[in-house]
Order: C-alpha cells, then sequence, then structure tokens
DNA sequence: TTAAAGTCTATAGTAACTATAGAGTCAATA
DNA sequence: TATTGACTCTATAGTTACTATAGACTTTAA
C-alpha cells in the first residue's frame, strides 16, 4: 500500500487532483493508515492512470464517471460509451470549426496593423471598431 | 438615457453579464436615477458592443480592458495591442492543433467498438484500459 | 391602488483544478 | 530523546466569464 504522494509521482497528477478525484467520487482510498494517512493499492493505481488517460480525450469528470461504472458493470451494451464518445467527437470538432474561424479573423485583424504607428491610428483598434459601428 | 435591460436587448448581452462587465472595469453607468437605476448613453453601447466583439474573438476581460486603455491613450504606440494579438492567435492555433489530435485519438477508439457487444467485451473500454496498461 | 415588470445588491454555482492555512503524523538526525 | 523536516490531513478560497438565485426596492400600466 502506498501514500498519495507516491501515488502522485507514479501516475503524473498532483496530490490535490487525487483528492479532487476522491471528492468527485472518482477514486477512493479504501483504506487509512493510522494516523488517517490515505493507503492506495495497485487497482487505483490502474484506476487513476485510467481516469488521467480518459482525462487527456479531455472526457468530463461526469462522463469519466460513467464510463467507470459501465467498466463494472460488464453486461451492459456498449451503446452508452459509443454514444457518449460520438457526442464527443461532435463536440470536438464543432470547437475546432469555431477555432479556425476565429483564427481567420484574428489573422485579419493582425494584418490591418503596420506597426511603428500610435494607437490613434491603429489598424487593429479600427478595425474593431469598425465592426462596432456595423454591427449597431 | 437608457436602462441596462434596453441596453441588454441592443447589445444582445444579458443584464447580469452587463453588470459583470461593470464590476470588471469594463463599463460603468456614470450616472444613475433618481431610483439608482444605472443609465447609459451612446458612447456606452459603442464600448458594450466593442467588448462584445472582442469577446466574440475570444480575447479575456483583462485582454479587452487593456485594449480600452489603449483606445483612449491614443499617442501610445501599436505594439502592445500588436503583441497581445499575436499571442492570442498562437494560443488559438496551438489549441486547434491540440483539438485536432484529440479528434484522431477519439475517432480511432469510437472505431474499436462495433457496438452490439456487452461492454465486458467493447473495444473502447479495452482501447482506454491497454493505454493504462503501457502507461504503467 | 395594486399588480407586473424591471432593477438593485449580494451571494452561490458552474468545471477542474490550484493554492493556501493551520494542524497533525512520520522518519531520520543530533 | 528531542527535534527537525517532509508529508499528510481538512477546510476554504481563488481561477474565468458568466449564470442564477434571493430578497428588497422602483417604475409602469391597468
Ligand atoms: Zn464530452
Ligand atoms: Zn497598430
Ligand atoms: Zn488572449
Ligand atoms: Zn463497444
Amino acid at each position: 500500500m502506498i501514500k498519495i504522494g507516491e501515488l502522485a509521482k507514479i501516475s503524473g497528477c498532483s496530490v490535490q487532483t487525487i483528492r479532487h478525484y476522491e471528492k468527485e467520487q472518482l477514486l477512493s482510498a479504501k483504506l487509512r493508515s493510522d494516523g488517517n494517512f490515505r493507503l492506495y493499492d495497485h487497482a487505483d493505481i490502474e484506476r487513476l492512470l485510467f481516469i488521467k488517460h480518459c482525462r487527456s480525450l479531455d472526457l468530463s469528470l461526469a462522463e469519466i464517471r460513467q464510463l467507470l461504472t459501465l467498466h463494472h458493470s460488464p453486461m451492459s451494451q456498449c451503446d452508452d460509451v459509443n454514444q457518449m464518445i460520438e457526442q464527443h467527437i461532435e463536440q470536438v470538432e464543432r470547437r475546432i470549426a469555431e477555432l479556425t474561424l476565429l483564427n481567420k479573423q484574428l489573422k485579419a485583424l493582425r494584418r490591418s496593423c503596420t506597426s511603428k504607428r500610435t494607437v490613434e491610428h491603429c489598424g487593429i483598434l479600427k478595425q474593431l471598431n469598425k465592426a462596432v459601428s456595423q454591427s449597431n
């Protein structure tokens, strides 16, 4: 059995993050030492690494909680897992599209300034203001 | 002079958002009515639309505050504005790259499930677990 | 006159952490 | 053995840009 600091080292999560996951019911130390220190075993390490991998895919803690539950009810169907992943993919693709558009706009904005001018004549601020009077 | 509700309608921001911008020192009603209601004029409308446009470019409130300050010190140089916009572009591009990678991984994960199986044999959960034992 | 709609301040919640404070525990050294 | 330092504990507040209340007050219209 290891203490939280070692689990943090092994997993690459911070100690606070591990305690946070406990509060969020993703991972719990089943045992405590005499001095009330959390104690973890190998299964806990694997569970935390699973969580970490899911987080690297930007899954929310709520989604991970759901996956962990399904994980431990092996007779349930795949459909829930599938649907979640698909929705997640859609969300990521929406965000990519948004940011791509944003990027274009920002670059156009950037081009409107040729520097070495005073802000008074700055194309960037002019552009930002033009947009204002247009939408107004 | 208009009240906050009308400013909200004109700008498309919510009333709470406008009050929030005031707390964040982006926009203030210089006048109050007898009954202590905020009163706004045309300049305020423009200022709020400017803020809104900047927000649509995902600029943070702190960045917008900085732009508004420069805006009203017309003799300062463009460089600060430029640098901010450039950093912002870099950040957006980093995020796009991250999400693009994420998207690939999620799609691969999605392909590993052919549905209609029980979770016990689900390729998705198997994949997520494989990654765990690999990094372990 | 009274009811509805609008506004006020202050406070809490959102997501997933991060960072304290203040107290207790443990291992190793002097 | 005493004490230092590292570690851990709980609880609380901060981050970002809002959103959503509660409870009181003001204004407008019927
Ligand atoms: Zn998701
Ligand atoms: Zn410029
Ligand atoms: Zn930025
Ligand atoms: Zn499956």
